[in-house]
DNA sequence: CGATCATGATACCGAAAGGGTATGAATGAA
DNA sequence: TTCATTCATACCCTTTCGGTATCATGATCG
């Protein structure tokens, strides 16, 4: 069976076109060269070189098995690479999933300096209602994704990659833009908008814990998902709302930020299945700072 | 050292994630098929395979390696059925120099043969000067030339493949444009135009032949490489000529074509270069009705 | 024109690798 | 718990590979 040893004594004989050096770069003797070429001629039936005293030369359909060996060898050798590349996780594809808020916060970063140290890895960006990532990372349609801490998952791991703290969002012409050091209780009686309890336990139990201390319980009559949505309601005179800060950085006609005093804080977290094998995670997870513990 | 073989049969086990199913489907048993693919892994250092109880499946990076190995594999025999192909002279590239009027006679015809036979020979086709090709052929600038007969030549075979009479073209106003059943000595005095003796020497011994067998020895005052030139200056009322017969496919205003009684002919023949062992050469001049001698 | 040299082929030997059979270990199913 | 399935391991034999020694051939040179 012809293979790819004889293919690469070929190509050696065929760029030197002299048997005993061709033998020496390849670090074997003449004589086993001299067999394999001729067992690999038997074997194509073809006749690859004309032997003459002082020099072969290749005929024809030798110099196309060059042509074409050369391309086989680079691509076999491609592949070996490859795999070891793909195993270290330098190569491949990577699917991140994540909520909308991620995009203004520790996603365009972390992407970018995963992909400057992993150029050969193709990812995936996908934003998602931050309800559906943790299943969607669990039933592996991605790899990992960034989320407010949804608490502890069955089945996925966490890792706290940012925390920031909530702020005030009002209505420009609200009694309360022009106000410093806003407290707990200065938020008595208003009208809260804020995510589902089931979307983002963590966020809400940061703006309810924080109403608590200020000795109120909050009611909150208004819920959306994203927290861009909120910021919206806001502008549209519907109620209050806390929010994270970086939400300042968009420009919302008719909504003032203001900073709380003892701002409650809000986490996000990388989550990601700890059996998923796509090398490219690892990295990815050290990238964001977190060493995985070897399962 | 990881070879071709090993390829197959990852490729077979990934195909079937069984390696009793794998080894019987390559005609081994499964022990050696665990010990190669063994064997792969070590060398590769990457595991390739999830081995579980029940079924086996591929690792990241041994998706990507199933991939890289498929085009390998087939790129791998291709190669041998290339230098298969390329020895019977099925693959690869021939190239024929001609004179311009056998673009008008042989050439369409056994071109559109060849190729049709031998579709996956690349055909370079280039018309050159007559007096050219022979030395074109000898220095392997052309694996095949059809010309005029030259006569032999050193180094070179020729086959005629093509006879054609020699027919008169005057001018439409000329004295013999109506005239019927013309003789060589109907051409007495005329000033003739032909083709220089080193360009198309036997071309030029038939008109000058059928002049003499009409009792005279012609006069050419004007010479013309080209028999399409010939006949251009024809036209112009330069003088006459004795052309090939398959001229009159060219429509030529002014000038006229007549049948010689006795005519004199012109042999096409292909030449080329006995030593030449381009393998598609051969299947070319069978195609020419041509069998080679072999050497 | 014969001696010499360079080159590739051939013969033979020991080592390595491949495939086969027998069997063991692990794990899911009954 | 027992059984069945599946892959790994152990061991043997054959094939193949590479190495050394040597031969055949044809070009070069005195």
């Amino acid at each position: 069976m012809i293979d790819i040893l004889q293919m690469r004594y070929f190509v050696a004989l065929a760029e030197t076109l002299h048997f005993g050096r061709a033998a020496e770069r390849l670090h074997i003797s003449q004589p086993p060269l001299s067999r394999q070429i001729a067992n690999l001629e038997k074997e194509l039936g073809v006749r690859l070189l004309e032997r003459h005293t002082r020099q072969a030369a290749l005929t024809y359909a030798g110099r196309r098995f060059l042509e074409d060996s050369r391309a086989v060898l680079a691509s076999f050798d491609q592949a070996c690479r490859n795999a070891r590349l793909a195993d270290g996780g330098d190569l491949g594809e990577l699917s991140i999933g994540f909520m909308m808020h991620a995009a203004h916060t520790v996603l365009p970063g972390l992407t970018r300096r995963f992909m400057a140290s992993h150029p050969q890895v193709q990812v995936e960006l996908r934003e998602v209602v931050p309800n559906a990532l943790a299943d969607a990372v669990l039933t592996g349609r991605f790899d990992a994704a960034i989320m407010f801490n949804p608490g502890p998952v069955r089945g996925l791991d966490a890792h706290a990659i940012f925390r920031e703290p909530l702020c005030l969002a009002v209505h420009a012409r609200h009694p309360l833009a022009g106000r410093e050091g806003i407290q707990a209780h200065d938020l008595v009686d208003e009208r809260l908008i804020a995510a589902p309890a089931d979307v983002a336990p963590t966020l809400r139990e940061a703006v309810v814990g924080f109403c608590r201390l200020g000795g109120f319980e909050p009611t909150v009559r208004l819920e959306a998902q994203l927290q861009q949505t909120i910021v919206s309601l806001v502008a549209e005179g519907l109620g209050i709302a806390l929010v994270p800060q970086s939400l300042r950085k968009m420009g919302v006609a008719d909504v003032v930020f203001r900073d709380l005093q003892e701002a409650p804080t809000i986490e996000h977290v990388v989550v990601w299945r700890p059996g998923n094998l796509n090398p490219a995670l690892r990295p990815f997870l050290s990238e964001a700072g977190i060493v995985p513990r070897q399962k």
